[in-house]
RNA sequence: CGGGGAGUAGCGCAGCUUGGUAGCGCGCUUCGUUCGGGACGAAGAGGUCGGAGGUUCAAAUCCUCUCUCCCCGACCA
């Protein structure tokens, strides 16, 4: 491709509203154009690399079994319906009528679809296990897009999905998806760790996300450098400290005007935070057997040193929905915002949840209910007790490894990718079953397994840039060498050499991008960094002088000198090498059923 | 949905307070000089000032409504 022809602009400056760095320079490299908000335009060059990236989606999924298919974008409400999703989920689904009134959907993920085909195709244990993939178009109608394409409402994603007879059947193939997406992740240049994920409204027994490690993550992770373990903040568990052994004492109110923190009241009562307990109200949407949604009060009690994690209290208590409480809502109830307890509260309007490590805790300094006071020494047990005790806190910086006990930290990261233990419940709703060896109907066991192309893409620029621009792994970038003329108009010969440069390497086969235009070498070498790909030619009459084509690697800066005559072979020879350190670092890693 | 910010040429911005000919830089076109890390000179093209309504002799500027985009939060297979 000629420079000259492409269909491309760069630009010194970012547009004002791209605050992140991937977003700017895929703007300023004129990869991507935004025509609303998450949604966006794929210029020649980026679509290139989306085609590299999918492509090695393509080879993986084929690797372990796939096979690929195409699933319509619009889909009739009607599956979506028989799946419940239809009424499960809110705006996030955009949903029209066609001409004949009939409500359909935009496909935000397949599920349904593909249980759909699976019922009409499968009919015999002998057909599984199978596994359907597709490279398509979703669109979520998300409620902030944000931060170029890391955040869309429409965009390309790989989804593939298992069709297995039973559980032990996804669990076998399970772990060959957690390897093929280290696979993928590694051969697309970055490096990413699997976390245990909460399953949400998907639903299904076991999840793992995979996160690249990036302060602009969305998520919080939990790691351990000592044993490894890895989770999402969500679903995060940590040893919990030990609570002192102590009598129970009796019960004295005190006077705390002016404290409603705990960090305060700790400070007022020259107390550990460990000696205080936390109340949080919040109102939950829950599911009634009748089918109709309830909003319940939850009142929940963590340890004063601990946090809330709102993904373990809605899993706990089965919520569509949490939201914190009104302070109106919390004074009906007969607490007082800022001096909460559960004792003396209209015990009978509240669900409340007591953390396991708040249960066991003696002693602890709570809220009297009334503003300005606080009571000593309350205890689970004897001065109220809960409708469920289970682990409600988040683990956070320094708290021990669940499973080795050592100190655990936290990271940002950006979900890239997730694989999941979907079970029946698609399979059940769409009526897809298949007959065992004995004559029997089962429900089929489906798993599900995403990344998004177009994320990946931004997190490859997140992760691989410098201030100059891209610096693409040489399997994603839109072209493996940009061949540079530094020819003017009194240099006729530097413009045959480059030509005839451009022609071998074509035919050799190497993806080359050729810079023609009539540009100052200083405009062609800045853009060349900023487009970022991998390998730099530049023909000059400096160097034509000598004989030689200089070659440059974007990544690190290493220079080249390649006789004329020798190049094209040269290149090829360091496009291979390139290739193979990256593709080299696509190595097993050890499934961990954590 | 709550909080904050912004819409003026393709991009970055000024002009608005105090109403009166719509400007600057980059980019784009043409010509000349220049030519190995974002050249210089000259001449050009390009704007319903997000939209609607109002005030006024007169609105980019003042008022009202509205749309859109960005950021934080809520939300998120």
């Amino acid at each position: 491709m000629r420079v000259s022809k492409l269909f491309f602009q760069t630009f010194r400056e970012a547009p004002a509203d791209a605050d992140i760095v991937s977003h700017q320079l895929m703007l300023r490299a004129g990869l991507i154009h935004q025509i609303a908000a998450g949604i966006f335009d794929f210029l020649p060059m980026a679509l290139r690399t989306k085609h590299k990236i999918e492509d090695i989606f393509r080879e993986e999924m084929d690797a372990i079994g796939g096979q690929e298919v195409t699933l319509p974008v619009v889909h009739p409400a009607e599956l979506w319906q028989k799946s419940g999703r239809w009424y499960q989920i809110g705006s996030d689904m955009a949903r029209f009528k066609d001409r004949n009134d009939r409500d359909m959907v935009l496909g935000m993920t397949h599920e349904e679809i593909m249980a759909d085909l699976a019922k009409k195709y499968i009919k015999s244990y002998r057909q599984l296990p199978t596994m359907l993939y597709q490279i398509q178009t979703k669109f979520r109608d998300e409620p902030r897009p944000r931060a170029g394409l890391l955040r869309v409402r429409e965009f390309t994603m790989k989804d593939a999905y298992t069709f297995d007879r039973d559980e032990a059947g996804i669990d076998a193939y399970y772990p060959h998806f957690y390897q093929a997406y280290f696979n993928i992740f590694r051969r697309s240049g970055i490096d990413v760790v699997a976390v245990k994920s909460d399953t949400g409204m998907m639903g299904g027994r076991m999840a793992h996300e995979f996160m690249a490690l990036t302060d602009i993550g969305e998520d919080t992770l939990v790691l351990c450098d000592a044993c490894g373990y890895s989770a999402n903040r969500q679903v995060a568990t940590f040893r919990k400290p030990e609570p002192p052994a102590a009598a129970p004492a009796r019960l004295e109110e005190v006077a705390t005007p002016n404290v409603t923190t705990i960090e305060a009241l700790a400070r007022f009562l020259n107390i550990a935070e460990s000696e205080t307990a936390k109340a949080v109200f919040m109102v939950a949407d829950i599911d009634q057997p009748d089918g109709a949604v309830k909003e319940q009060f939850v009142f929940c009690i963590v340890r004063g040193d601990m946090e809330l994690n709102e993904t373990k209290l809605t899993n706990a208590i089965k919520a569509r929905r949490l939201r914190p409480a009104t302070t109106p809502e919390i004074q009906a109830i007969g607490a007082e915002p800022g001096y909460g307890s559960p004792i003396g509260i209209q015990r009978e309007q509240v669900l409340l949840l007591v953390d396991d490590l708040a249960a066991r805790s003696p002693n602890l300094v709570a809220g009297a209910n009334r503003a300005g006071y606080h009571v000593r020494n309350t205890n689970y047990g004897r001065d109220y007790t809960a409708d469920l005790v289970v682990d409600l806190v988040a683990a956070s910086d320094g708290h021990a490894c669940p499973q080795c006990g050592e100190a655990i930290h936290t990271a940002r990261g950006v979900e890239v990718g997730n694989i999941f233990k979907l079970g029946t419940k698609y399979s059940m709703a769409m009526g897809a079953t298949y007959l065992d060896e004995k004559g029997d109907e089962k429900p089929i066991v489906m798993g599900s397994y995403g990344i998004g192309s177009g994320r990946l893409m931004a997190v490859i620029i997140e992760m691989l840039h410098d201030d100059a621009g891209i610096q693409w792994p040489i399997t994603v970038a839109p072209y493996q060498v940009l061949l540079v003329s530094l020819a003017t108009e009194k240099t006729p010969d530097v413009t045959a050499a480059a030509e005839q440069i451009y022609a071998a390497l074509l035919e050799a086969g190497v993806e080359v991008l050729y810079d023609d235009r009539e540009e100052r070498a200083g405009v062609k070498f800045n853009d060349a960094d900023l487009l970022g790909i991998p390998i730099r030619l530049t023909v000059g009459a400096k160097g034509l002088k000598n004989g030689i084509v200089e070659g440059k690697l974007r990544r690190n800066g290493e220079m080249f000198e390649f006789a004329v005559d020798a190049v094209v072979e040269k290149v090829c020879a360091l496009v291979a090498a390139e290739i193979e350190r990256i593709n080299a670092t696509a190595v097993p890693v050890p499934f961990e059923d954590k």
